[in-house]
DNA sequence: ACCTGAACACCGTTCAAGT
DNA sequence: ACCTGAACACCGTTCAAGT
């Protein structure tokens, strides 16, 4: 009530510094799109009408930046994240939001897939996973490996995903001349990849993450009865 | 015999031109080791010893040089290469032989592990993964999309373990700082990470990766089973 | 035909200077 | 206490000029 907290909790106070969040949130919205570089100092200074150095005042450097990023898409994925009764479908559920929590940002993505964030969001991730890994029945030695075979199963693949996203049009071309150059091989030397170039170009890079996903997961469900 | 045919065809001819191959080989020189952007232009002129910018002359692009480089060590991955009578031991060596030819090559693998090379190295290796799986007992639609969960599989998991190998001790900075933020971590809310974080982070790349293999390849294994 | 070197538009980061 | 702006050592790429 004196004179120095008589200033009113309205969001807008120190609304010109800019602090942490407010950079983060920035960041954010440079980073959906797929932009290639989105996330450079300079553009994110220009983003919020400041120096590109300003941020060094609040972050050491663009690894720190990065990673609070990350454990900030990380925390969204789990925003509504329940528990299922049956293990496979919770392992399931979080292997695929996280994912595209990350999809969402795929400039964070490439970044920080191969980081630890050591964070808050990670922490909810790394939990919720190893609890339907005990619901399962494994030990909590095996619940580590398969935890460590599935995250990185989908944060190697999450990051592919982005980079190919981030690549556009050049991912596609890819693609084309990977049919148009098979087109050209003798078909007696690769009669089978020939053949199926096409139906292997077709395959979408989503489909292809689930399916693999459920091959993975048989394979746990397969390693559970000995 | 006469005098424009009379040069002989010692290998040493045009030894101080530069040449595709030759800037393959002095690129692959650079490529080993973990030094993030070895593969400068600047760099490698410097390696053969000419200007950065006489590499446009063989190459269109850093694009193109680098498709020419994926090749090369998908090729050099497949050499010695034998069908093995049992389908799931070929797929398994097939997996581990070209990850383990990309992670020579670290650089190479983190820039060209989402591209498609459309040369002969991957042909080899699209041929063998498709045989094998026509062995396995697979229709040919159901072999197309076997093939690419397993061929995006190895080449995400080997583009995340490159770019941890060019991290080097950042990464492993990382795995510190995994175990000493979750040690300050209340237990009682984050009971299972805070118990197995050791374990978790004791895990090392290379092993993972092949628990995950086993994982994926009998989820084939059972998929083949009705 | 092939190579050079200056130049352009970008990076992350540092540091002295401003307010 | 916080922000600015010049500077440094890097990128890939282009282009006029050399031989």
């Amino acid at each position: 009530m004196d004179q120095k907290e008589s200033v009113p909790t309205v969001p807008r106070r120190r609304a010109q510094g800019l602090g942490r969040e407010r950079i983060l949130e920035a960041c954010l919205n440079l980073a959906t799109g797929t932009t290639p570089d989105a996330l450079s100092f300079r553009k994110i200074g220009k983003e919020l009408g400041a120096d590109p150095t300003a941020l060094y005042r609040h972050f050491a450097d663009k690894d720190e930046l990065l990673l609070a990023l990350a454990d900030k898409v990380i925390s969204m994925g789990m925003i509504g994240y329940v528990p299922a009764p049956d293990w496979e479908e919770s392992l399931r559920d979080l292997m695929l939001r996280i994912r595209s929590s990350f999809l969402q940002y795929p400039q964070v993505a490439t970044l920080a897939a191969l980081r630890v964030t050591g964070q808050g969001g990670e922490l909810q991730f790394v939990e919720a996973m190893l609890s339907a890994l005990a619901l399962a029945g494994f030990s909590r030695h095996e619940a580590a490996l398969v935890f460590r075979a599935c995250g990185d199963f989908m944060l190697a693949w999450t990051g592919f995903s982005a980079g190919l996203l981030l690549l556009g049009q050049k991912s596609e071309q890819d693609d084309a001349a990977w049919v148009s150059s098979y087109d050209q091989v003798a078909e007696h030397d690769f009669p089978l990849a020939v053949t199926s170039v096409r139906e292997m170009a077709a395959v979408q890079d989503e489909e292809n993450y689930q399916f693999a996903l459920e091959l993975l997961l048989g394979g746990i469900a397969a390693r559970l009865q000995h």
